[in-house]
DNA sequence: ATCTATTATCGTATATTTGCGATAATAGAT
DNA sequence: ATCTATTATCGCAAATATACGATAATAGAT
């Protein structure tokens, strides 16, 4: 009777859920974080940063490697991740063209 | 053995992760969309929208409005919502803080 | 006071997420 | 070939989320 009826909805609406979800939790926000401020790939450094078992953070990074939002490189015994900046832009635009645009017509609310 | 370790993350993060939640679900960015996009505040013209039972509606219109990103008042038999833009101002520059900013520094990245 | 239309809440079933320990898999070092 | 350090995956338990129908609650209309 729970059917996710995810699939009933517009294509962009998925997309903008998905990144969403992609950041819904502050330990994948963490780890962008850290992955935006270190130039070189981090791998298991997340894991020292984050208050995470190991196996649970390698989890995170797969769900945000699956949303787009990171890539990753499997280099023998350490993996190597990084922001997909492109990635961010897109969502960045998407969510503007729904939100700001519609903003100036009716800033003040009626409630 | 699965406690939720949200606290444990400070607080900016588990207030970026928390409006993501919140939008992490098509339905409540159809929601959103449809609050946008009209002047006056809808109540049930929404269920009439979504491919979803009244309930349901109403459980997504709690979460959003808990989370802030709508401002909702009762008034008798129908309800009034629309959106706090405040909130997706804070939200949107939280976010640019974090990653835009970020984005110059290391355009290139290693993988 | 009763009826009506609208919305919120409750109860419930199912699906998904979160977290961990244990174990496998990988490539370099010895 | 074996050992080592690092990361991914599996299996499980508990918590959350999703969805619906049924029911309660609300304020206006009759």
């Amino acid at each position: 009777m729970a059917f996710h009826k995810k699939e009933e909805f517009t294509q962009k609406e998925q997309e903008l859920a998905a990144f969403a979800k992609a950041m819904s939790h502050p330990a994948r926000i963490a780890i962008l974080k850290v992955l935006a401020q270190r130039n070189e790939c981090i791998c298991g450094d997340i894991v020292e940063v984050l208050p995470l078992a190991q196996s649970t953070v390698s989890q995170h990074l797969k769900e945000l490697k699956n949303a787009g939002l990171i890539d990753g490189t499997i280099d023998g015994p350490r993996s190597c991740y990084c922001i997909n900046w492109k990635a961010f832009e897109k969502f960045s635009s998407e969510f503007n063209f729904l939100f700001n645009k519609l903003k100036v017509k009716n800033e003040k609310a009626c409630c």
